[in-house]
DNA sequence: TTAAAAAAGTTATAATATAACATAATCAGT
DNA sequence: ACTGATTATGTTATATTATAACTTTTTTAA
């Protein structure tokens, strides 16, 4: 069975978590954005692994104030408000819902997805996207966006469960 | 409004589907897989143009025998049929389907999709590839699949409606 | 204080995809 | 050709993901 242990091997997630929680609070305030209640709690439950969230999921975990069981527009209204500040991404390949690893630059979300503990490792290699944009400007192609979704096995399950 | 001519400006789209689909006879004849009138009939409604196709736009414009409608998982298991032989891609960030350009040899999509026009070009750039897996290697990821998807405007497009 | 704007609640439904089981067509060995 | 096994398709129901449309509440700003 994968380990649960969020991430690489050895990390401590609470930090890892705090860390991110802390800087929304901060880009958002410096933004004039307002990071709700409400969103707040998404973007805790999106990081409380490394691994892609389910919209439905999401809203299994949320706790709405009066105890009743909130209805998915309340979660995707959170999750657009997170996207559109690049708190999170969506992986398209997964219908799923990460933490994003540097909000405060847009940028393209580039992952690496392990098909065996489910986490999501998010890259930031300029390369990549330098390769890209060289061949879509060859092809005189505007880039917009950017979907980079690599699947596999992580170096972690790799070495503990080599099949 | 976008022209409905298929993907590059000129370029005759009835040689371009009907090498596609001998090709794809072939194929499956080498193969020994059964490329079935309803197979084909699929794989002729992607191929219509060089934009993606939802699954339930497929189903729409399928004739079955009787004159009756077919339902979700006739469509399903043919696209399913044909993604395990290449011979169409899976757009994620568009739940839809387009015919694969190489059918012959297995490769990873990879693809400029025009947000405009609706047309996708599958790049064949190794270049990309090699960017990723170089990457990927580094940090022990040991990759399967890939999911490469560009949105923007292509040069048709870019060229015609500047804004 | 109060009108406007933004956020969240609520209900219904759209769009995409699969499970499970029944029937029909095809194939391989006789 | 016959027959059992395999493969493909039909059929019904349902799961999963996402959005439309409208209402109420909260927040902001004049
Ligand atoms: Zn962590
Ligand atoms: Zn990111
Ligand atoms: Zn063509
Ligand atoms: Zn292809």
């Amino acid at each position: 069975m994968p380990s649960d242990a969020p991430f690489p091997d050895e990390h401590n997630h609470a930090i890892c978590m705090s860390q991110a929680l802390g800087n929304a609070a901060k880009l958002c305030l410096q933004r004039g954005v307002r990071l709700t209640p409400l969103r707040l709690q998404v973007l805790e439950l999106v990081w409380r692994s490394h691994k892609p969230l389910g919209a439905y999921t999401i809203l299994e975990n949320l706790q709405t104030a009066q105890g009743r069981r909130a209805a998915p527009p309340t979660v995707y209204r959170a999750l657009d408000f997170l996207l559109a500040q690049g708190l999170i991404h969506r992986i398209a390949s997964l219908n799923a819902f990460i933490g994003c690893l540097h909000p405060e630059a847009t940028h393209v979300g580039q992952f690496l997805i392990c098909e065996h503990c489910g986490n999501a490792i998010e890259l930031d290699t300029p390369e990549i996207t330098n390769c890209i944009m060289q061949r879509a400007e060859i092809l005189g192609f505007v880039v917009k966006s950017q979907t980079i979704e690599i699947s596999g096995r992580c170096a972690h399950c790799q070495a503990r469960y080599a099949s």
